[in-house]
DNA sequence: TAGAATTATTTGAATGTTTCTATATTTGAC
DNA sequence: GTCAAATATAGAAACATTCAAATAATTCTA
């Protein structure tokens, strides 16, 4: 199995929860502190602080500590790089896996 | 929760494992049958039968039979729509959640 | 209709995810 | 240093996912 594979649907994973995708979305417009994505959703603090573990981990956000306050924003240039990833992966290449002999790596 | 969101990570995982994202790969160059499918894949038939339903049920696949055979193919319309839908997610926009009062949707 | 080939479903065990409560850590204000 | 606010971690229960073995269903061929 190669590495793209893996590292790819690692940030699908990450992103394939409703919670977790609304985080994103609201991720979008700048970044926020924890108390602010708190108050949107009606999960507990600590749910919450997984949930951004989760996202930070698979490289789509980072945290930024400012005083008692963690800010959270999205790395764009991650987001783009999965982005053009599932476009590629989506549509017909020269290099595609189908086209080689034998088993797929 | 909107919709949108559960519709949409509901097709993020099923494609958020390096299996079903390298299947994806091999069927974007044209659909294949199961057999053809299994021979790539180190797994047993009733997993990759699996795997190909969790596709399917997603909406990103398409099945159809022909004789004693399978075949997959993409669905594009559905997978353009994820495309889309992600590049929007990640980017500002006047309708963004974050722009509303009071709690999340 | 029998038999073979191909794919689908069921079952169950192992593993992973979610999300809570309780507790710990970090930091600023006093 | 002590307290309060904000966030993180630990632990546990409930729930979901993965995947192989066994079995079933479908369809062609003879």
């Amino acid at each position: 199995m190669e590495q793209i594979y893996i590292d790819t649907s690692k940030m699908l994973k990450a992103i394939s929860d409703p919670k977790r995708l609304q985080i994103v979305d609201m991720l979008s417009c700048g970044e926020q502190c924890a108390g602010k994505l708190l108050e949107a959703f009606q999960v507990t603090q600590p749910t919450l602080s997984h949930d951004m573990k989760v996202l930070i981990e698979a490289g789509i956000v980072r945290d930024r500590r400012e005083g008692k306050n963690t800010y959270y924003s999205l790395d764009y240039s991650v987001l783009e790089l999965l982005h053009g990833l599932l476009g590629r992966l989506f549509k017909e290449k020269p290099d595609c896996i189908c086209h080689r002999d034998g088993k797929a790596p």
